[in-house]
DNA sequence: GTCCCAAGTGGGAGCGCTCCCAACGTCGAA
DNA sequence: TTCGACGTTGGGAGCGCTCCCACTTGGGAC
C-alpha cells in the first residue's frame, strides 16, 4: 500500500488538461484511434508519462460494456477434482492464449452450491465477456445455465447429449481406436476395456472407440468394466475383469490413472506386463512415464485444449464466429504394451 | 447466446419504477441496507424477481471503487512451473476462501514479458481489490511492483530479503529441523542436505533448519549440495554427494521431487534405503506416497496456504489489518526413513 | 400542544470512461 | 470565388450504480 496519503489516480480529464486537449482527443490518442493530429497525440503521450496515468479498466468496461475478461469455469461435485494435473495444463494453455488476446482470466471452481450460484450470477450479469466451461458430467446444471447466457460459452470437452454450438474436444474415440488397434497388432485377441465414468462423453467415446476397433478386428468386445477415472477404480475394475475373464491378454484403460491401477492389480495377481497382459492408458500424464512398467498411452494435447478454448472465446468476443474443434491424439508406446 | 434480440438487461431504475420507489430506495433494499420500510423492501424484491434483475457488477465497481475480485499472481520464468501440482492445491484453497468472502478470483501467470507488463498494469490500475503474489525467486521484478501497489498484496511464501508487510508461509526451517532430528533419532550421524534453489527463501530456510538441527545434535553439517527442486537435480546432487562422502547415512532433501531423485540415484548405486541411507523429503506430494520406497517427508498444508492467503487479502480489502502467518508442518513417516 | 429526533424517502451529483455529433478549419476542384 | 469534402476538435450525453444530503413524516418526551 502506498503510504503517501490519498493521492488519487490521475484521470483522463487531467491528462487532457495537461496536454491541452479535450477529453475526447485524449481518449482517441490513448486507444490509438484515428482523427488525432500528430502533435496532439504526442502531447497526450507526454502527459500520460508525466502523470503516470493508467486508464481505469472499470470505467472503460462500463462505457464499452466489455469487461476485458474471460472466465474458466470448472464444475464438479468435489473441489479436489481440480487438483488433477489436467486442469493445470488447461490453464497454462488458456492463460497464454488469453494473454495474446489481451483478456484477463477469471477462474471459477463451482463445487459448492454457493459456487454454482456465483457462476450463475456471473453468467446473468455478464461479469465476463465469455466463458470456457468444463462441465463434463451428464446433467450438470451449469450446462443449462450456459445455454441462456448472454455471452459466448465454449465447452471444454463436449458434454453428453446434443452438441453445443461451440466446444473444443480431443478425439477420444479415435484415440481409443488407435490404442486398441495397436493391441490387436501385437497379436492380442482378448482385449477388454476399463471404462471411465459413462456419464461423461469422454468415458463413452473412449468405450465406443474401443468397441469399434475390436469389432473391426473381428474380435468380441467385452462389456464395459466401469470405473470413475481414479486409480483405485482402475485397480478394482481390473480385479473384477480378471475374475470374470482370467484369459484376458490386452487391456485398454480409459485413462492413465486407471491404467496404473490396473498395473497394480496385475502385479499383485502375478501377471506379467506386457508378457501376459498388455495395458494401454489414455492421457499421457507424468505418472504414465514413472509407472512400473512405464505405461503405453494415448497422448492428448491438454495445453492445446486450453489454448484453443481461449482462442475460440476470444474470437467470439470479437464478433467472429467459430465452429467446434476436435484435437488429434497420438499413441505413445512405452513398456506396458 | 440468447436469441431473442437486443433486449437489454433491466437496470436498477426499471426495478425502482416497477416497484414504485426511487432508485435510492431500490439500491438500499438490494444491498439490504437500513432505512427501507418493510413494504418497499418487499416491493423491490418482487420487482427484481419479475424483471429477472441482476445488478451490473461493473457499474457497482465504478461507483464503489471496488472490483470485487482478488488476483492470484504466479511469477516465474517458465509457464510450466505452474504445472506443478502445488499451485493447483493453492488455488483450491484460495478459491474456497475467496468464495466465502464473495470475491472473484483472477489468475495471472506472469511468465512472459507481456504477462509481467499486464500484471504491472493490474497493480497500477487497481484492476483488482487485492493481490496474492507468489514470486519466490530472489530479485523477482514483481516484488518491487508490489511494494508500490495501491492495494494490499499478500505474499505466498516469504520472499528473499526483508519481510513484506503481509505474507503467509510454511514453517520451512521448523519442518527441516524436525526431519533432521528424526534422522538423528534413528541413529544417523552423517546426515547431508540436498538443497533446493538457494535464491528462494524456502530453499534457504530449509537448509538453515537442517544446519541448526545438525549442530544441535553435535554433528557436523555438510555443505549445501544445491539443486533446483526438480527430480533430476535431486538425482544429480545425490550422485555428487555420494562421490564426495560415500559414508553418508542420512539425507534430507529440500523437497519430494529431489528426494525421489535421490532415491533413484541411491538405488542405482546399490545403496539400500533406508538400511544404508535414510531419506526424508519435504512437501508430501502424491509422488511421495507412490515412490519406491514410499518417502518419509515433511507435510506442508498447501491448501491451507492458499486459504489463508485468500482470507488475509479478504480481510485487508475490508479494511482490517493482519500480521504475517506461518503455517505448521508435520513429519509423515513412511518407509524411506 | 410544541419540540425534537429518528426512520424513511428521493433527488442529484458523481465514479472515469467512450462515442456520437455538431462545429470548425483547410484545401482542392469547379 | 464558392462550395463541398474531409481530417480534427471538443461538448455532452450516457454506461448503471452508490451515496450524500435535504426533506418529509410519525411518535414520544416535555
Amino acid at each position: 500500500m502506498a503510504e503517501d496519503g490519498p493521492r488519487r489516480q490521475p484521470t483522463l480529464d487531467e491528462v487532457a488538461g495537461l496536454a491541452g486537449v479535450s477529453r475526447s482527443v485524449a481518449s482517441r490518442a490513448l486507444n490509438n484511434a484515428p482523427h488525432v493530429s500528430r502533435a496532439k497525440r504526442e502531447a497526450v503521450e507526454r502527459a500520460v508519462r508525466q502523470l503516470g496515468y493508467v486508464p481505469n479498466p472499470t470505467a472503460r468496461a462500463l462505457a464499452t460494456r466489455q469487461t476485458g475478461a474471460a472466465a474458466l469455469v470448472v464444475s464438479g461435485e468435489d473441489p479436489s477434482i481440480f487438483a488433477d494435473p489436467f486442469f493445470a495444463q488447461v490453464i497454462v494453455g488458456a492463460s497464454a492464449a488469453l494473454e495474446e488476446a489481451d483478456l484477463h482470466l477469471m477462474l471459477c471452481l463451482a463445487a459448492s452450491d454457493r459456487g454454482r450460484k456465483r457462476v450463475e450470477e456471473l453468467f446473468r450479469s455478464k461479469g465476463a465477456d465469455g466463458v470456457m466451461l468444463m462441465a463434463l458430467r451428464e446433467g450438470d446444471p451449469l450446462t443449462r445455465t450456459a445455454e441462456e447466457a448472454a455471452m459466448p460459452v465454449v465447452f471444454g470437452g463436449r458434454p453428453v447429449g446434443p452438441a453445443p454450438r461451440w466446444y473444443v474436444d480431443v478425439d477420444n474415440a479415435g484415440g481409443a481406436r488407435e490404442a486398441v488397434e495397436y493391441l490387436v497388432s501385437l497379436g492380442r485377441t482378448r482385449v477388454a476395456a476399463l471404462c471411465g465414468r459413462l456419464d461423461t462423453e469422454a468415458g463413452r467415446a473412449r468405450y465406443r472407440g474401443y468397441r469399434d476397433a475390436v469389432l473391426a478386428a473381428g474380435l468380441d468386445p467385452f462389456p464395459p468394466q466401469e470405473g470413475d477415472f481414479t486409480e483405485s477404480s482402475g485397480a478394482a475394475a481390473m480385479a473384477a475383469l480378471l475374475a470374470e475373464h482370467p484369459d484376458v491378454d490386452g487391456v485398454f484403460a480409459a485413462n492413465d490413472n486407471m491404467g496404473v491401477g490396473a498395473l497394480r492389480t496385475l502385479g499383485g495377481a502375478g501377471r506379467r506386463v506386457p508378457d501376459d497382459v498388455a495395458v494401454v492408458g489414455f492421457d499421457d500424464l507424468a505418472l504414465a512415464r514413472t509407472s512400473d512398467p512405464p505405461l503405453t498411452t494415448v497422448h492428448q494435447p491438454i495445453q492445446a485444449l486450453g489454448r484453443e478454448m481461449a482462442r475460440m472465446v476470444a474470437a467470439l468476443v470479437n464478433g467472429q464466429d467459430r465452429t467446434p474443434l476436435i484435437l488429434p491424439t497420438r499413441l505413445v508406446v512405452r513398456a506396458s504394451a
